[in-house]
DNA sequence: AATCCGGGGTT
DNA sequence: AACCCAGGATT
């Protein structure tokens, strides 16, 4: 008769065993240094592994240090993040890089109670830095976490409710070997992504086979319970893409909206996407009327976030005259030379159609 | 407690 | 089309 205690040693050994049989070789797991670790944390917040590894490779060469992220350029961190979205990510990285390197002489806080005060830290990330730079056993709950322990111990909190994110970290909490805490932590995920996956898990080559709650009852399909879902809506985008020559002109976007922080154009919502002779506009009645050119309507794209369907369309107009540039300019629009435009952050949608509208004027030069 | 915030890969 | 990814901040 086994007692609770063995169960848990069991649990957690087979799981490390597993681990190190099996584990990936990535280049944040062959580091000690915490910023190397926390850098990695917040890239691979809700994304792959797969997604993030060459965004991880470009932050650690471009900013070998975190004093060089500090001292970096805001629109330079947002560029370097372009693609992987989610980017108050990327402005709490680089606020996050100057507080360490002013207030804490460029050392990250040991604990998981300090460093969950910094930004873009939470329960999740604050867990794994703590334990893997620092070996504090304290348990990193992430969604394969949630996915491992419901099924193998038939959890069935609903993860849609905020009271269970404390029921998972303390049934972890008691599960994590004190002297292994990085191990265990790196373990439960590495299973759960590659192992214990959310369709089709390899039970039958799973090394708690004889033990699983969800193998057992035949719930894996069942298990991490999670009610609800996210909504979608649909928006519908018009952008006025006003040229002249080989300038493109460009707003920052700010505010509470998507995308804060990346630049892109002259931007008309609506229920729909009109033609161009159905937009009601100040800016652009005033541009037609001092000799402005639609040249060119693309079609209908549709970008999907996960909470938004985009319905997006580009409308370029050629300005022609500088005097219809100064307008644009007094309507806090910003002149980028075609050059200039790729070191400048913009949402993924903006950059594919720069491209292929540019890519469309270099095939009718040749 | 509910909502917002990206982009991409799998099934 | 649905799901979900090494989640966190704001309302």
């Amino acid at each position: 008769m086994e007692n609770s205690t063995s169960n848990k040693q069991h649990f957690s050994n087979t799981l490390i065993n597993w681990y190190h049989q099996n584990k990936r070789n990535l280049p944040w797991r062959n580091t000690t240094s915490a910023y190397h670790i926390w850098l990695s944390e917040i890239i691979l917040q809700q994304t792959r592994v797969s997604q993030g590894l060459p965004y991880y490779q470009q932050f650690t060469e471009k900013f070998p240090t975190i004093q060089d992220l500090a001292n970096a350029q805001e629109d330079e961190v947002m560029r370097t993040w372009q693609g992987l979205g989610y980017y108050s990510r990327a402005r709490n990285l680089h606020k996050c890089a100057k507080i360490i390197t002013e207030n804490f002489l460029g050392k990250f806080p040991e604990s998981y109670k300090e460093l969950l005060k910094l930004p873009g830290i939470g329960p999740y990330t604050g867990a794994a830095i703590a334990s893997f730079a620092f070996k504090e056993p304290v348990p990193a709950i992430d969604g394969n976490a949630y996915r491992v322990l419901s099924r193998v111990f038939g959890l069935d909190h609903d993860l849609s409710e905020s009271k269970t994110f404390r029921k998972f970290f303390e049934a972890s909490g008691q599960l994590i070997p004190d002297n292994n805490p990085d191990d265990y932590n790196q373990a439960i995920m590495e299973f759960g992504a590659m192992h214990c996956t959310p369709k089709n898990p390899n039970c039958q080559e799973c090394p708690f086979i004889s033990s699983c709650f969800a193998y057992e009852n035949n719930q894996q399909h069942l298990l991490p319970v999670k009610t609800k879902k996210t909504k979608v809506s649909k928006r519908h985008m018009n952008y006025l893409v006003f040229r002249h020559a080989d300038t493109f002109f460009m707003k920052q976007r700010s505010g509470k909206d998507i995308w804060q922080g990346l630049y892109d154009f002259y931007c008309l919502e609506s229920e729909n996407n009109p033609d161009i002779n159905e937009i009601e506009d100040k800016l652009l009645f005033s541009l037609l009327n001092s000799g402005a050119i639609v040249e060119h309507e693309s079609t209908v794209y549709k970008h999907v976030l996960s909470h938004r369907q985009l319905f997006i369309r580009f409308y370029v107009i050629d300005v022609q005259s500088s005097a219809n540039v100064q307008m644009l300019e007094q309507s806090d629009l910003i002149a980028f030379e075609k050059e200039t435009l790729e070191e400048i952050p913009k949402p993924i949608i903006i950059d594919k159609f720069l491209k292929i509208y540019n890519g469309e004027q270099n095939l009718l030069i040749l």
